[in-house]
Formats: structure tokens, sequence, C-alpha cells
DNA sequence: AGGAAGATCTACT
DNA sequence: GTAGATCTTCCTA
């Protein structure tokens, strides 16, 4: 299986959020292997978008999203790392943020990550950062690189099902949530 | 210095 | 299932 190159994350961000699904997250940490298959996605856009972080316009905080398409955009919300990948073009403001994976390699490790036990182990978009390690150290690495943090192709099909996003008041009409049909993964049906 | 951030956990009905 | 308190960092005033 092959790294996802940068022409694949240049692209509408829904549409990069759809075929990440399936696709295999990996994360290499101090000589373990931690792997996951994404199973949930979110796609945002910039200032059309009342959800965005970029949606006031360029700011400082969020202006990874106007950065090269595959840079990693993590953002602290609540005491959670939030992890983002960035789509389109650089200039254009958008990305998709990773909301759930199923475990596949290193359990027992995400499981000493994970501050809570029981099944919950990377069903939120906070949660999968916990278990996988990832922090604001992230920021602005280039997942089509091979480094720590990468994603695997996968040509494993998957059913598709869209809806509103999670925890979103000021939603658009578009639906820009998307998971695999069936998952027992996902933060929420 | 203050606030906002669209997540998580716990405790309840 | 739902609801409310709280978690921590960064940005802007």
């Amino acid at each position: 299986m092959d790294i996802l190159s940068k022409e694949f994350f240049i692209n509408d961000a829904a549409v990069v959020a759809k075929q990440l699904l399936g696709k295999i997250l990996v994360r290499k940490f101090n000589g373990h292997l931690l792997s996951g298959k994404i199973v949930e996605t979110e796609a945002y856009f910039g200032g059309k978008d009342p959800a965005s972080r970029a949606y006031k316009g360029y700011n400082n905080f969020a202006k990874l999203m106007w950065d090269e398409p595959g840079k990693v955009f993590i953002y602290m919300v609540h005491a959670n790392w939030l992890f983002n990948i960035v789509t389109m073009p650089k200039n254009i403001p958008s990305a998709v943020l990773i909301r759930a994976i199923e475990p596949l390699d290193g359990l027992d490790v995400m499981k000493t990550q994970r501050k809570i036990h029981g099944f919950q182990l990377t069903n939120g978009p906070g949660k999968l950062t916990q278990a996988l390690m990832i922090t604001k150290d992230f920021n602005n690495t280039d997942i089509t690189q091979d480094n720590n943090l990468s994603i695997l192709d996968n040509q494993e099909l998957v059913k598709i099902v869209s809806s509103n996003r999670v925890g979103v008041t000021k939603d658009l009409r578009r639906k820009l949530r998307f998971y695999v049909k069936g998952s027992k993964f996902v933060s929420k049906l």
C-alpha cells in the first residue's frame, strides 16, 4: 500500500473527505506501529462556512488552512486536539477533519494512552488524537511524506453515509459529515 | 487579561 | 438519551 500523494488532497474538501474513508492512518511512535482505518470525516471550507476556523478570514490561528494540500492542521478545542488535513491548492482555505478511526494495530499501546478504559478507544476526534499521540507538534507537517504520520491507500470499498456535521449549530445546507455505514467505531450515529 | 473554541465525561431523568 | 460542567490552548483586545 502506498502513501497517499499530494494530488489526492488537491480537491474539494467534501470529495477528499469521502475518499479518505477506508484509508489507513499510520502513526509510528517510539518503535510502535499504531494504525487504524478511517471511518468518519468532516469537510470544512473557508469564508462561506460558519463552523470553520477560517470563517472570519485569514488569521494566525487557522492560517494553515490556506497552506498547501496534505499539510497537517491541529488545533485545540475544549482540551482536545483535533486532527485535520489541509485540502485544495495553496491560498484556498479548506480542510478535512478526521473524526474517528477503527483501531487495527497497537491496541494495547492506545489503551495506555487513553485515560479511560473500555471500548471507546478512537470513536471521536479528540479520542483518536489521544490514542495515537497526535499533538500540536504535528502542525504543519506534510502527511504525504514518509514520517511518523501518514495515510496509506486502501482498495477496500466502503459504503458511505453522509449527514450533518456534529456539534455544529450554524451548519450549511450541505451534508458535510461522512462515515462508513455500519461501522461501530463512528463517534455517533 | 479575557474569551472562545463545536469535545468528553459523568450523572442524571 | 440528554444535559451540563469542565477540560486547555491560542488569539485578540
